[in-house]
RNA sequence: GCCCAGAUGGCGGAAUCGGUAGACGCGUCGGACUCAAAAUCCGAUGGUAGCGAUACUGUGAGGGUUCAAGUCCCUCUCUGGGCACCA
């Protein structure tokens, strides 16, 4: 039978609701603030799943515990809601996205609230909100102001049977997903934002800020800073010169040819007329694929000669010009040097065309390059140099004779930031005939998404906007006819900021009020999955340190402290999804356990920042619990043995327990924490007396995680008010010290033995310890007949005895 | 292919400044209560051998370092996340 959840828990909902219990009082600097923050949901049509509930647990824990602490606590939530499946219903059903948007979130704030999430909903914000994509737009003409937003030209995924531009993901073989027509890259002029410029201080800020060292490491392997060398190939018989990055300038001696990306500006001037046609048809197979395609490594690596030669910059030597699809216009300047000998592709290259293979370093190189640092040899002047020592003599003689420098490449490449969509913030720009562009003016924002008839894409290419009412596309200025841009900001945008408005969401005069801004930035923690480990955490740290620099905000980074949440997956262990059928609604498990059973259990299988499956039988497992803690305060037998007394056999598991939660808590690790309370609780069950002191304690560290049942315990014990109010309970250092600790007594590596002992004992008490160890009769079975060689006491832990 | 993680009983996991592997829970088995069942309470539970004390064995695979390795080093396998237009 159990408690009754199902009352418990909707009594103190609308008690909450009532009375806006967790409304944030925003100018209240008196308490030290605390900004716990979600990644705000992508509200889908299928509605909240039980992976959104961890990670919602674990700061809605953090938050209730940190209120009790005496925080003055921010705990906002609301919704990314731009993005392709609104679109795509809107074009499936001829219907404005933003009416099914808002449907979701309906759903969405309603299964929020029903699992006791503590939001301010004061705050809730929401993307498409034109109040909320007016500071989009504002923060975008800022960039544009300040040179950091640029039109150029990039390729896209081009369906011409579709008629319409598609998201990588909407690519499957170089096919579209739906459909299966073929799917080409073609060059389209797109917005761009300049991250690169920031790609230093983006490097330098991973040092202040508390992260996974797994993300930090991933962001800094991303924007993949990297010192070489340029080195300038002239062309025979050209003018141009070819630049080449390397880093690995100590093999130049060793380089056999050039390799050009296909799409280098320079390929159709110095491909000659006998290759032109090899060439052409080679830039058009490339076409076809992405760079994961290109730059796989367990391809076949492919290419054709264009006809032309360069000049090896150290040694005169007439090189071959190539061009390959496994180097990347985008990264470096585009071409590179080939070392055969010393690089895999190049040598897989070298093979496959029959080029020369020059060895400048000792190794191996019969059957693969060596890639490896070593001795030059065949090198002139660098003979006998190792590695860095050869880099700095080729490039300090490459600079001597004007053909190359020292320089600092970044992998990280600017931020892609036009779509071809219709469901997006409208980029605030205007174009005349001439190819200019022109800002709106800041006091015309927001610009809103006009009504359409249709969402549908154009066919041609352009965006379905170009065909919006002709009094949104077309504006007189100064009697000049300009039109409207009409691609549109990616997902990206709204989501590289919005932890920010959560502060200030009805500002109309700015992002925020500046002192609430510097009171209340950064992010104290976000929790959020790992899948954003690069992407949406860079462009949110380039968003706040552009925003920091223009003076907005004090604080140079948005997220002080990171954690992921992992994900949770099907009982099949498979991820879960519709077409599985292994998908588990947080509203079933509800209906039959409660949403403290809920939220307890996912706390309680395991750490949060780690992938598992669903089990079925867990919530019930957890319900089972919670019933056992319930009867401690509800049934008779119990509530007899209540006291006000302290029961001095408890103390020592009464503080532990305290300690270990809070610490556990703190760092997002309930499922040890909930361990321990679970310990404890097996513990008053065996108690005599239970003393009221630790039943209090045991609701307010269970309230976190199962906060309608902590309330309705806290009750049961005749408190008034919210559980919050009462302090966090405090640990008595005294009670856990003089407990004494079991040793282990090892002989030759194996336990054969415990002694309890004084914990933290003196040297000469270790010498009785060693004794006492060594007198164990089940420690004599195995040093008898033997030498002992000597004898290890690790304090508090072991007594390692090693014999032979 | 590249970058980042992970692999421990039937299951989820605990233990990582190297120090008693398997805390806690689920499941299973046994007992109490009951006419019976459910619920509840109590107990057992890595594997092998043994009535038992106990012994051996055991943290994805193979090597290595150490008095001592789930933990450190090398090699490998598998699984997951990301790869710039999914969010």
């Amino acid at each position: 039978m159990g408690y009754d959840f199902e009352a418990i828990e909707r009594k103190w909902e609308k008690e909450w609701e009532e009375n806006d219990t967790y409304a944030t009082n925003i100018r209240d600097f008196s308490k030290p603030k605390f900004y716990v923050l979600d990644m705000f949901p992508y509200p889908s049509a299928v509605g909240l799943h039980v992976g959104h509930v961890e990670g919602y647990t674990a700061t809605d824990a953090l938050s209730r515990m940190k209120r009790a602490q005496g925080y003055n606590v921010l705990h906002p939530i609301g919704y990314d809601a731009f993005g392709l499946p609104a679109e795509q219903f809107a074009i499936k059903n001829n219907q404005n996205p933003a009416i099914y948007t808002d449907q979701n979130i309906d759903n969405f704030r309603r299964q929020l609230k029903r699992l006791g999430f503590s939001y301010d909903w004061n705050r809730e914000v929401k993307t498409t909100d034109p109040s909320y994509y007016k500071w989009t737009q504002d923060i975008f003409l800022r960039l544009y102001e300040k040179g950091l937003a640029y039109e150029d030209y990039r390729l896209v995924n081009w369906c011409p049977a579709l008629g319409t531009v598609l998201a990588n993901e909407e690519v499957i073989d170089g096919k579209s997903e739906r459909g299966g027509f073929p799917v080409e890259r073609r060059p389209m002029k797109q917005w761009v934002l300049k991250i690169t410029a920031y790609a230093e201080k983006l490097l330098d800020g991973l040092n202040t800020i508390d992260w996974p060292a797994s993300t930090l490491t991933m962001q800094k392997n991303w924007i993949g800073k990297s010192k070489g060398t340029v080195c300038i190939f002239s062309v025979v018989d050209h003018e141009e010169n070819i630049e080449v990055f390397t880093t690995r300038a100590d093999t130049l001696f060793g380089c056999t040819y050039v390799v050009l990306a296909p799409e280098h500006p320079l390929v159709k001037k110095l491909t000659t007329k006998e290759q032109e046609k090899a060439v052409e048809e080679y830039q058009k197979i490339v076409a076809s694929k992405s760079d994961l395609d290109r730059t796989d490594a367990s391809k076949e690596k492919t290419g054709v000669f264009i006809g032309s030669y360069a000049i090896n910059p150290i040694n005169g030597k007439k090189v071959p010009i190539y061009i390959g699809d496994y180097v990347l216009a985008t990264y470096g300047s585009g071409a590179v040097m080939a070392v055969p000998c010393h690089d895999q592709r190049d040598y897989d290259f070298a093979k496959k065309h029959g080029l020369e293979m020059i060895q400048v370093i000792e190794g191996d190189v019969s059957t693969a390059a060596f890639e490896e640092v070593g001795v030059h040899i065949n090198s002139s002047f660098i003979n006998g140099m190792h590695n860095e020592e050869a880099k700095k003599a080729i490039t300090d003689k490459l600079i001597e004779l004007n053909k190359g420098r020292y320089q600092i490449n970044y992998k990280l490449r600017d931020w892609l930031f036009s779509r071809q969509r219709y469901w997006g913030e409208p980029i605030p720009i205007l174009h005349d005939e001439e190819g200019n562009t022109y800002p709106v003016p800041y006091q015309d924002l927001p610009l809103k998404l006009p009504e359409m008839e249709d969402y549908k894409p154009t066919g041609d290419g352009r965006p379905p906007l170009s065909k919006a009412p002709k009094a949104w596309l077309y504006v007189n200025v100064d009697g000049k006819k300009l039109e409207r841009e009409t691609n549109t900001m990616p997902q990206w945008a709204g989501s590289s900021w919005y932890y920010a408005r959560y502060i200030d969401p009805h500002n109309e005069n700015a992002i925020g009020e500046k002192e609430l801004l510097d009171h209340w930035l950064p992010v104290d923690v976000y929790v959020g999955g790992a899948e954003h480990a690069v992407l949406h955490l860079l462009y949110a740290r380039f968003w706040h340190k552009f925003l920091h620099d223009e003076g907005i905000f004090k604080s140079s980074e948005p997220f002080q402290k990171l954690f992921h949440q992992g994900l949770i997956l099907g009982a099949d262990g498979q991820k879960m999804s519709k077409s599985a059928g292994n998908a588990v609604s947080p509203d079933d498990v509800i209906k039959e356990y409660g949403a403290d059973a809920l939220r307890f259990y996912e706390m309680f299988k395991g750490p949060v920042d780690q992938s598992m499956p669903w089990s079925p039988d867990g919530p019930k497992g957890a319900k089972t619990f919670l019933d056992r803690v319930y009867r401690l305060y509800s049934e008779d037998t119990y509530k007899a043995k209540w006291t006000d007394e302290d029961v001095k056999e408890l103390e020592y598991i009464y503080n532990y327990t305290i300690k270990k939660c809070t610490e556990d808590y703190e760092i997002l690790h309930f499922n040890t924490g909930l361990a321990q309370i679970m310990i404890l609780v097996n513990e008053l069950y065996k108690a005599e007396k239970l003393p009221k002191k630790i039943l209090l304690a045991l609701a307010q560290l269970l309230a976190p995680v199962v906060p309608h049942l902590g309330q309705e315990l806290y009750t049961l014990l005749n408190n008034k008010g919210m559980i919050e109010e009462t302090p966090w309970p405090k640990v008595n250092e005294a009670a856990l010290s003089n407990q004494p600790v079991t040793y282990a007594i090892q002989v030759n590596g194996k336990v054969r033995d415990t002694i309890d002992f004084e914990k933290d004992a003196s040297e000469d008490k270790i010498e009785e310890l060693k004794q006492l160890a060594l007198a164990s009769e089940k420690v004599k079975n195995f040093t008898e007949g033997k030498t002992i060689v000597k004898v290890i006491v690790v304090k508090n832990k072991i007594v390692s005895i090693v014999v032979k």
